[in-house]
RNA sequence: GCCCGUGUAAUCCAAUUGGCAGAGAUAGGCGACUUAAAAUCGCUCCAGUGCGGGUUCGAAUCCCGCCACGGGCACCA
């Protein structure tokens, strides 16, 4: 080898080693075994197929493909597939710029980015490629639908709901920001009132928290947002009768049902449906201009929490459950009308908002609960005393405390009936209708007689119509289009409409993780046994900007197949690894806010505007086509090759932290494989073969020890960084560059044995890492198969012990000095030989130490 | 405001989870090789771990109080 090719030239090597893998079939999934612990599904989140492959997407599946190829080489059996998410708006509005079918935008899209990925050496099956946007993967989509129809948990209902007005359709609560914006479009959205499908995430939000525990492989942080998000909360709801009409009461629901004495209003969400009935005639014209003027403004502006609480009395009333006294009933900005009851009871000694409301409106504050042991005169109330106590002015509840108080007044309002303990919850069901083109059809047929009639199974898929007309505005393609929404009823064969909304392409990747396990499936979307060998996921891989829309649908969507005997796991994902963001270097004028691309900047150093001068501000940013910053990983490839992209990738930043792409650090990650080449090819020169395994001889110079030292250290430490509670594929890296350093000062020199078990192991430990030239090395040294199909090589802990090791000698815990002992010296033996020390003389001065503490194998301490 | 994460050398990052702060890399400096340069090889400069306290024989690591940055939630009763 080392004759005809004596250079490192990826450009040469990789396509080559690629096609070697696709005539051995490497990357096909094997039939899974019946011991679920010896298959492995390695899975990143399949990507939108916008025709362009960026940087985070190289990190994600780069990710996932070392797993997969590390536990293959373990002996797992490894399902790591792809597919794409194809459903979604900018399809629909290439199509309307310019005038190209959707469908075929999309495929050709795939098509390129199939081609972009190939080039990265990723060991992915693509035989179970799986497509959203074709029928036979949607129909089973709506298949899906109509199981959560069937179960009562798909519904359609008037609401409101959010409008985005740039991509001109709702959306789902998750799927706005915080700052009231499309997650999609950036668009602030409004408000409409709209009759629209709905999946009743809320009938498992109780699972969807509290298995949350379980997940013990998912990062903190993302399971904190979904508790966040599901937002539970205990307490109760209480009814207060109308004063006029003993027959109807206003129904509250609170937290602190141990505040109920305090009591001072009530307050109903504007929208309440009781406002009407409660409002006096005196009152009238003013409730009905509040109304008016909360309507005027924005949802985003009216729960801004710094903004003054403003409210107005109906006029009406409502008697007190217990106390039997008369309650005034106000409505109120702060009140929403689509959490718990859209009333609350005003509290304002406990609860700071009613004290903020009650204070402008002269309302009177009754403090009903204490620090237990101190009365309500020992505080000035100015400001409301939210904590727990002990309860006073509270009737027969007098001098209960914290949770038995609360409990007291649930039951006592159970016993009376006026009200019961209940679980509210911030999370709201999953709004899935789309007014596009471009997404799943909802197989459902509306019939004047027999209402919304489920499209039977038998006629899946409801296709897209191809002609439909596409078009910025005017309301759903779908709805406009001439003949395809005009079907017979399936149920009494009259007349009726198909149903024009499509799905939220969430929906979509709900699931696409279990029809990767049947991908071929023509009869079901998936088999139980298919998905009992995968499911759930070993290692899902991908964006922390899922970790609660995808994340949250997806187990929602297993909890509910769990439930309809379709999937045996109750979580889809075991391990999840959020990857952080590529980030390009970005170079902008102070002054003019303007970017400048790096190519434009002649010295990088010094980096001046090539228009005016002016400084230029340096700092990391996520990529992106605005900013000029980003790094194509086609032009990557090209230069260094997929194998230098891959290393350095993982060895630049822990796979969760951003990630600052570096040209000089590319260099040095190809200059680190060039020198592996290098090590190669002199060992082969000097007639090293790994064809046939030499035994090792019973006695080893010191020198071929310590290699092997080196050569187990690595294993056992990139074992570790791939199998361990955290993935660390950045110390992996930099345990073979130490492993290839030692080799690289002690190989020529080392015995046969020694020296071949040294190169097999550096190779087969980069091989996930580095496929191509851990392949080609292989291969060129005499190596049987392919790399990827050995084994993972065996820690022998021999190896790993030394004679002698050097013992560090404190003196107060600071370092004086070291002992060079047996490795096996004990305690006692320790503790003796640091006494006798010249450490221990010059700094005792002859005193015996008050304290000697001695760490067998690191260290003795002497406290004088 | 509440919750989570991060803060170590000029830079990116390690540190067996309480035991010698530096594994690996980038950049810089010096040297070897070379007619020279690149490449390569060798050597080398640079921090006491965001700040202030505490616990401990011993703290980057544990505790308390701050600061900065990033993220999530936020009138959710």
């Amino acid at each position: 080898m080392a004759s005809q090719e004596s250079r490192y030239s990826p450009a040469e090597l990789e396509p080559r080693r690629q096609q070697r893998w696709a005539e051995l079939g490497l990357d096909r999934t094997p039939e899974p075994s019946d011991q679920r612990s010896d298959n492995f599904y390695a899975l990143s989140m399949f990507p939108y197929p916008s025709g362009n492959l960026h940087m985070g997407h190289v990190r994600n599946y780069v990710i996932t493909d070392v797993i997969a190829r590390a536990q293959r080489l373990k002996g797992k059996r490894v399902l790591h597939p792809m597919g794409w998410d194809a459903f979604g708006l900018p399809a629909e509005n290439a199509a309307i710029e310019r005038g190209v079918d959707p469908a075929a935008w999309t495929e050709q899209n795939i098509a390129q980015m199939r081609q972009q990925l190939s080039r990265l050496g990723l060991s992915i099956d693509w035989e179970r490629e799986v497509t959203t946007c074709r029928s036979d993967y949607y129909r089973w989509t709506q298949w899906l639908f109509l199981q959560f129809l069937d179960a009562g948990l798909a519904y359609r209902k008037e609401a409101t709901v959010n409008w985005d007005p740039v991509d001109q359709t709702v959306l789902a609560n998750e799927q706005v920001d915080a700052d009231g914006r499309s997650w999609r479009s950036g668009a602030l959205v409004e408000k409409r009132k709209l009759r629209q499908w709905f999946l009743k995430i809320t009938a498992v939000a109780d699972e969807l928290l509290d298995d949350l525990e379980s997940l013990k492989g998912w990062p903190e942080r993302v399971r904190t947002m979904q508790a966040n998000w599901i937002g539970r909360s205990t307490g109760a709801t209480l009814r207060f009768p109308l004063a006029a009409k003993a027959s109807e009461a206003v129904e509250v629901f609170t937290t602190r049902p141990d505040t109920v004495y305090g009591v001072s209003y009530v307050v109903l969400a504007p929208e309440h449906a009781l406002v009407d009935q409660l409002t006096t005639d005196e009152q009238r014209p003013a409730v009905e201009q509040f109304r008016q003027e909360l309507e005027a403004i924005s949802d985003q502006d009216r729960v801004a929490e710094d903004r003054p609480k403003r409210g107005v009395a109906t006029g009406g009333t409502v008697v007190h459950p217990f106390s039997g006294e008369s309650v005034p009933v106000w409505i109120a900005d702060y009140v929403l009308p689509d959490y718990g009851t859209g009333a609350v009871m005003g509290v304002p000694a406990h609860d700071s908002r009613d004290y903020a409301f009650a204070s402008h409106y002269g309302l009177p504050i009754t403090t009903v609960v204490v620090k237990p042991g101190s009365t309500a005169a020992d505080g000035p109330a100015d400001e409301a005393f939210t904590e727990l106590g002990e309860l006073i002015h509270s009737g027969p509840f007098d001098g209960l405390r914290d949770e038995a108080a609360k409990q007291a007044v649930i039951d006592a309002a159970a016993a009376a009936g006026v009200g019961e303990a209940k679980v509210s919850y911030r999370l709201r069901d999953w709004l899935i209708s789309r007014q596009r083109y471009w997404g799943c059809p909802i197989p459902v047929i509306h019939c004047d007689d027999c209402g919304a009639v489920p499209v039977p199974e038998e006629q899946l898929p409801v296709e897209l119509p191809a002609d439909a007309e596409l078009g910025a505005s005017g309301g759903s393609p779908l709805e406009r289009h001439p003949t395809w929404s005009q079907v017979a009823c399936p149920r009494c064969g009259k007349p009726a409409r198909r149903e024009t909304d499509t799905m939220d392409t969430f929906m979509c990747s709900s699931w696409y993780y279990l029809r990767y396990t049947d991908a071929a499936n023509n009869e079901q979307p998936f088999s139980v046994e298919a998905t009992k060998a995968w499911l759930p996921v070993d290692q899902y891989v991908g964006g922390v900007e899922h970790a609660i829309l995808h994340l949250l649908y997806s187990r929602f969507f297993t909890k509910v197949l769990n439930q309809r005997g379709l999937v045996e796991c109750r979580e889809p994902f075991a391990r999840l690894l959020t990857q952080g963001m590529v980030q390009g270097i970005t170079y902008r004028n102070p002054t003019t806010r303007r970017y400048v691309a790096p190519a434009a900047v002649t010295d990088p150093q010094q980096p001046l505007d090539p228009e005016s001068g002016e400084a230029l501000e340096v700092f990391f940013e996520k990529m992106s086509k605005s900013k000029y910053n980003g790094v194509d990983p086609g032009t990557v490839v090209d230069r260094y090759g997929a194998d230098t992209a891959r290393m350095f990738i993982l060895f630049k930043a822990p796979p969760e932290k951003d990630l600052e792409w570096d040209d000089a650090d590319v260099e040095g990650q190809y200059r680190f494989l060039q020198r592996i080449w290098r090590l190669c090819a002199a060992a082969q020169e000097s007639g090293l073969s790994i064809a046939e395994p030499l035994p090792l001889p019973s006695q080893l110079e010191s020198s071929d020890q310590e290699l092997r030292r080196a050569v187990h250290t690595a294993i056992e430490a990139i074992s570790d960084d791939l199998e361990g509670e955290e993935l660390q594929f950045n110390t992996a890296v930099s345990e073979l560059m130490k492993l290839s350093n030692a080799m690289g000062s002690s190989l020529a020199e080392a015995a046969a044995p020694v020296a071949q078990e040294a190169v097999r192991t550096l190779l087969i430990l980069l091989a996930p890492f580095a496929p191509h030239l851990a392949d080609d090395l292989w291969e060129q040294l005499g190596g049987a198969g392919s790399i990827h199909q050995q084994q993972w090589p065996h820690l022998d802990p021999n190896a790993l012990v030394r004679d002698t090791i050097t013992v560090v000698l404190q003196v107060k815990g600071k370092v004086r000095g070291n002992l060079e002992v047996p490795a096996d010296t004990d305690k006692a033996e320790l503790e003796q030989l640091a006494l006798a020390s010249d450490v221990a003389k010059k700094w005792l001065e002859g005193n015996a130490p008050r304290r000697v503490i001695v760490v067998p194998g690191k260290l003795v301490n002497l406290v004088p």
